[in-house]
DNA sequence: CAGTGGTCTAGACCACATC
DNA sequence: ATGTGGTCTAGACCACTGA
């Protein structure tokens, strides 16, 4: 099946690079489960053969959706729908908090505190981008360095997105939100916008996260988002200020 | 002048790729001096006869170098080593804090408490990656939004780097440090890695940053590297955890 | 106008993974 | 042995820039 005609090419002067139509072609075909997250893509000559255009320009469009993250290749094997369930899954990509000194990761286990479909307060309709009023998925958990807790999480899932998250994630209960997210929703979480302030603790907090009075916690608002772009979570982790834990972040 | 033969190329079977090798020989010269910020690189033509290479492997080293953002190009007109003073620099690209609401970034003027020479507290030597006890230059200031301090930096250099430097900041009082830097030590500051943790204020913070007590923090330190990955800047900022301010993130 | 980077092609060869 | 992605070449054409 040629595909070339269905791209915006040749004859008009100024129309947008082959490789990219073809880049956005691809991602819209992997958004439509044409190819699931771990599924081999087509090889390069294959893809070229079906758009009909050389194999150098494919593999431009092909090296994009891979500098996204949206796949991974190897040499001598192929390309594949990135997974958070494959071997060369980072599982710090989205994880900022490590102890202070030996940038010792915080645990992967979480403990769930409560699991439940809510009405979505101000903060977080903003948050997931939704109308005030809707109901979505709150899960809070903790976790925890040495049996000690240092991380409160609050997350909330966009209901229409996620249909029944409480159930999923109160039956299953999984460390890793977004594996369970891909696999449970066909959603592969790609990109994060996060907000940090730091704040005074809620009674509530204070208990949870075993912190003296007197002590601020560092505040760090996420909003996830899908290949798709769409915004699926939105969450609230929180962290004592004693100087135990800390957020790290690089970038150019 | 062919370059080539510097190259680990050709004949041994499983050496660098070239295009690989031809990027770090860019860099290389590019830290040298040979070009300095804001000048002209010659052409990939130039380049890939003088090298003896195709234009094509030639330009993906070029491409790689922009990747980086050591270089940016302009199609029509040319490749251009980066520098903080051209037109198409980002001032936002090493600024986190933005207000709470509509995203305003914090404003560009900045007010000189102090700037001078000191013996490196164990926080800053570490920071800066030196011995204990050498002398780094420390320049105090604070940033406004609307006439009220929203942010207290405490910058470090190192005086190996940047020597004199204290006479060079307080004299010119310069609302960017890493323009400066540029121009004074023809350092190009290209990637930084940050800390952030929530703590209580000093009372030297809070009076500077008119706070009242109670209210927490925000830190964020900051190694600041350059082009040849010397660790040349430490950085400490402060700002109150009233929600005026907050740090954003994104990232894939 | 000439010179620049950006796109696209067609083909060769390589290293690697799998059977 | 076959197929994969990765490198490299040589050349064509394009759009944009600035003299």
């Amino acid at each position: 099946m040629l595909l070339t005609e269905g791209l915006d090419g040749g004859l008009r002067p100024s129309a947008k690079p082959l490789y990219l139509q073809v880049k956005y072609s691809l991602l819209k075909r992997i958004v439509s489960g044409e190819w699931k997250p771990g599924a081999m893509l087509p090889s390069e000559l294959q893809l070229a053969k079906e758009y009909g255009l050389s194999q150098g320009t494919v593999r431009k469009a092909v090296a994009g959706i891979a500098d996204d993250g949206v796949v991974t290749r190897h040499a001598g094997k192929g390309t594949f729908v990135s997974s958070y369930n494959s071997d060369q899954h980072d599982p710090t990509r989205f994880r900022r908090f490590f102890t202070q000194g030996g940038r010792r990761l915080v645990g992967n286990d979480a403990h769930y505190v409560s699991c439940s479909s809510i009405t979505a307060p101000d903060l977080v309709a903003e948050g997931l981008n939704i109308e005030r009023g809707l109901k979505v998925t709150e899960i809070i958990r903790t976790r925890f360095i040495e049996q000690r807790p240092v991380l409160l999480e609050s997350i909330y899932l966009n209901s229409v997105i996620c249909p029944n998250a409480e159930q999923v994630f109160s039956e299953t209960k999984p460390a890793a939100i977004y594996l369970a997210l891909e696999q449970a929703f066909q959603l592969l979480i790609l990109s994060v916008d996060e907000k940090l302030v730091s704040r005074m603790p809620s009674h509530e907090e204070r208990e949870r996260l075993c912190i003296d009075k007197g002590i601020p916690v560092l505040e760090v608002q996420r909003q996830a988002f899908s290949l798709d772009q769409r915004q699926v979570e939105f969450r609230v982790s929180v962290c004592p200020g004693n100087g135990e834990i800390c957020y790290w972040n690089h970038y150019q």
